[in-house]
DNA sequence: CATACATATGCATATATGTACATGTGAACA
DNA sequence: TGTTCACATGTACATATATGCATATGTATG
């Protein structure tokens, strides 16, 4: 006979019954929201991708334009101004307009923070980049 | 004709010149190294992902088995084991097996600190939820 | 040794997403 | 006002990936 028969079943899961009750009450009481973890999944797949840190990454060194990212980093233009793109609407570059030419930058040193953040879990062996 | 004929020039992204190469040699020079960059995105990715991160955001309050989350998170098992493979291949959680249980938690304290700087990004109208 | 159960894995698929190509927009300048 | 050039956008497509289903593995137990 099951040890806990009080606790929410899900014959998907467990057969008879889940294992720790009041663990997952517990958890239940203090885990944050799913549409907030949601939201913060979004921000941080904004990292996730090679290209994209390779700008912010750029970016948190120094303010620089389209073009001068695109040669940098040797992509296509429009390639870089998609991910701009996306980047500013998560808030986490901001553009400059002067002339024909616009230049974007992080939007605040927090970015720079999680850049760091991440950057430090790499490992000490990688000497943590004085650009970060 | 072009105000800076000396830089590496690329027709796909400005025509004629790049607009600050100084700036583009500076920025290239503290620049971390590509592969290292990949790496820290692909750790991100991991962070990416509303499912993974409620798992990580459960694991952060307490020690759980698979039947647990599963229970907890309201998702099939196959889908918790294979993002707890995903994770733990990446050394972002570690398990403990205990007869036919086995327990996952957070490899280390820093895995709690790069989520508790992405809720801090949120803002604070969150109030920071005490359980990161 | 056979059964039960918690977990892992293989495979198929639907969806998401990054990039290329072509084209549109907007500002400066003659 | 027409042209040039930096940048943006729309569409298409190829790839990556998260999930569901079926099944395998491994451990305890009778």
């Amino acid at each position: 006979m099951p040890k806990t028969s009080s606790c929410e079943n899900d014959p998907d899961n467990c057969l008879t019954q889940c294992i720790h009750p009041a663990a997952i009450r517990a958890v239940r009481a203090a885990l944050p929201a799913r549409s907030l973890l949601a939201e913060l999944a979004e921000f941080y797949k904004l990292f996730g991708d090679g290209t994209r840190l390779r700008i912010l990454a750029a970016l948190s060194i120094a303010e620089l334009c389209v073009c001068d990212l695109s040669t940098l980093l040797d992509m296509k233009q429009p390639a870089v101004s998609h991910q701009l793109r996306t980047l500013k609407q998560a808030r986490i570059v901001k553009a400059r307009r002067e002339g024909k030419v616009i230049y974007y930058s992080l939007t605040d040193e927090h970015i720079r923070h999680v850049l760091r953040v991440g950057m430090e879990h790499l490992g000490e062996q990688y000497e943590t980049t004085e650009a970060l």
